[in-house]
Formats: structure tokens, C-alpha cells, sequence
DNA sequence: AACAGCATATTGACATTGTCAACATTTTTT
DNA sequence: AAAAAATGTTGACAATGTCAATATGCTGTT
């Protein structure tokens, strides 16, 4: 006999939720996330989901929350290494929140478009997002301590990084980028730019 | 006696039609673009859309194409300026640019995200943004050889210059950054350190 | 154990929207 | 002027988000 027999309750219902529609972004878009086909998916009818959610937008609010935290956590993991210099950390820090946006497009682009907007300073959201800046900023400031160009306000370079990094996630993500171009040098020469920039100015 | 006399004819719809709409998207967002409300502000039937654009979908894209073109036009007036070294075209080009999308939010957005992405490949569209990309090139290569910088791939470095220019927008836009900053310096902090990472890559 | 109250899930209903087909009206062509 | 093409209107339908009413299971108090 399956263990599998449905109830009526299903007991754990949120993050099911939250994960399938995360699937289901991956799969085919935010557009594509409907609460009918949502509770279909996950073997629940479609006001289930109210029980969870105040409506549709919490409900992409709380996915794009859980990315923010996923790709917060791969960046401290990286920023966490004192092995390496600041120089490297900055690199490593770059390709890693490229390769998450490159890995999950569809999911990135909620995080960042504009489905974000309305509830931008939903507590849950901005928090999430402002533990990445931070991350970023402490590198940075490592960084200028590194290079003795400590007069430049860090904050100032930190958008600086954050736009150059996020503009490539973006264009990548949108394929504004032909598809022979390998997308590797790029990377690498965006990096370095901004390193060397950054070091030009001090 | 009023020459506004509504005839069944509206016999302009066309052009009539994607101004609404840039209007709509400009006031409320792509999302409240609908073709109801578009038939009601232009004095016309929800249909009669139909009879210029095969769908929704199709009509977006037109508005979004002649976003890229009117940016097109900015930019172009910018460059074609000669007596201006490449550097200072690459700046000025950079805050006409910048300045487009902040002061046309939705319709930048509309231009780059999501929505596109389906049609992107679609030649109207592909065309206006190709010929965005051919500007920052000229401008470029010609800063290769002021700077003597000419071993580097010229492709590569559009792609970086753009991204950062076009991640900075879409920061500015999506309001990731905090209110009380002062854009201004950010602006300029990162023109200029795309300039130095250029030159010092040299 | 029984019961009450709460949390959770379902279903019917409704408004909104994109879209199409059938029809109406105007303009253009023959 | 008749025919044909272009353009605009309206009714209809399916999909969707959402709410109210209802049903079902869980939990703690006595």
C-alpha cells in the first residue's frame, strides 16, 4: 500500500509551494506561474495556496526572497575564504553571482525585474538584498585597504561593481550577447576592468 | 462646429496606437497596458487593435522597437559630435544613455526585459538594437586607438562598457539604490572607472 | 474520550483580460 | 455604381486571480 495516500490536510504545504513554483519559473518563466496549474502540480486545489500566501505577488515575493538568500549564501561562502587576497575574492565573488544568474535565469530576473517593484520594500526582500550588498561592500572595502585608494567613498564603488556584474548577469540572461560570442572573456575582461579601474584611481 | 467628428475610420490608428501606449506604459507600467483601456483612450473599440497588430504581444514590441530607436537618435547626435576626443564622447554617450532610461523607466524596461525575450529575435527589434550596439562600437574603436589599446578584442570591450552602463540603469530604475544617495557621482565613478580600466588594461 | 475552536483545503462564483469570428461601415478599385 | 478591400465593432469564450461559503482535519481543554 503507497505511502502516498492523499490527505486532506497537506501539512507542509508552503514551501512545497514555494519550490514547485520555483520549478516552474525555471521551466517556463514567471509568466508562466498560474495558481491553477501551481496547485495542480503539487495536488491541491487552487485556493490552497491562500492559505500560505496573501496573493499571487507574496507568493513570487517569498521565491525571490529564497533566491536572494541561495545566492547570498554561495557569495559568503566565497568571501569567506581568507586564503586569498581581496583582488581574488572580488573575482571569485563576480563569477559566482554570474554563474547563479546564468544557472537560473528565469529566477534572476524576478529577483531583479520589474515583478520586484511594487513590493521592493517588502522587510523580506530588501533584507535579502541588502545582506548581499554588504557582502560586497566588505569585500570592497578589504580591497581599497588593499590597494591604498581609501579616499574614494566604498559605497560608491560598490554600485559601481554591482551595476558593471548585474548589467552582464542581465545581458547574458536576455541573450543580448550573439550566441557564437564565447561568454567566458568577457567575464574575465568585465572583472578586470572594474579591478583596474578601480586601481587607476587611487 | 467641432473638427472632432469621431468617424468609423480612424484612419491613423497605427502610429496612434503605440503612442497610447507609451503613454500607459510610462504612467502605470507595461503590466497596465491593456487593449481595453487602449481602445477607450483612443476612442476606439477593443478590436480594432487587431487590424494593425497581430496581438498584444506584436504591438509591445513596436513600442519597444521605437524605444530603441528614439535612444538610437540620442545617441547618435552625441557621437556625431567631432570635436569631442573619444573619451569624452564615451562619457557623454554613456549619461545620454543613462539619462534615457531614467527619465523613461517602464519603457527602458520594456526594452530589455522580459517581455522581449521571446520576440527578441523578431527583426524589428533586432535591427534597433544592433544599431545601439554598432555606435558604442565605432566610439570604442576609435578610443582603442587614442589609447593604444588596439590588441584587445573591440567586441569584447562593447560588451563591457555596455553592461555596465546598462546595469547601472537598470539599479537606477528598479531603485536598488537607496534613495538618499546622490546619483550623480555614481555616474560619473563609473564611467570613469570603465575609462581607466580600459586604458590601464593597455 | 468528547467537544470546541482553529488551521487548512475545496468549490462555486465573479470580474478582468486576450482573442477570435461574425458583422458593419468606410474607402478604394474596377 | 458595383465589387472588393480595409478598417472598426460587438458578442462570445477560455483562462486567470481572487473571494466567500463550505468542508475537513488537527489540537488542546475539560
Amino acid at each position: 500500500m503507497k505511502n502516498e495516500k492523499k490527505s486532506y490536510h497537506h501539512k507542509n504545504l508552503r514551501p512545497v509551494l514555494m519550490d514547485e513554483a520555483a520549478k516552474m519559473i525555471a521551466e517556463g518563466g514567471a509568466a508562466s506561474v498560474t495558481m491553477r496549474e501551481l496547485g495542480k502540480r503539487v495536488g491541491v486545489s487552487r485556493g490552497a495556496a491562500y492559505r500560505h500566501f496573501s496573493d499571487k505577488d507574496a507568493l513570487l515575493m517569498s521565491v525571490s526572497a529564497s533566491g536572494f538568500e541561495k545566492l547570498s549564501s554561495e557569495v559568503q561562502s566565497v568571501i569567506q575564504n581568507g586564503e586569498m587576497s581581496f583582488e581574488s575574492r572580488l573575482l571569485a565573488l563576480g563569477k559566482v553571482y554570474l554563474q547563479f544568474a546564468i544557472e537560473n535565469p528565469a529566477h534572476y530576473r524576478l529577483m531583479y525585474g520589474k515583478e520586484a517593484l511594487s513590493r521592493w520594500n517588502q522587510p523580506v526582500l530588501k533584507e535579502s538584498a541588502d545582506g548581499l550588498f554588504d557582502h560586497l561592500y566588505e569585500v570592497i572595502k578589504g580591497f581599497q585597504g588593499e590597494c591604498d585608494i581609501s579616499e574614494k567613498d566604498t559605497r560608491t564603488l560598490v554600485y559601481v561593481a554591482w551595476s558593471s556584474v548585474h548589467g552582464l548577469a542581465s545581458i547574458l540572461i536576455e541573450k543580448h550577447i550573439m550566441a557564437e560570442v564565447e561568454i567566458e572573456p568577457i567575464i574575465n575582461e568585465a572583472m578586470q576592468t572594474i579591478i583596474n579601474g578601480f586601481k587607476a584611481a587611487s
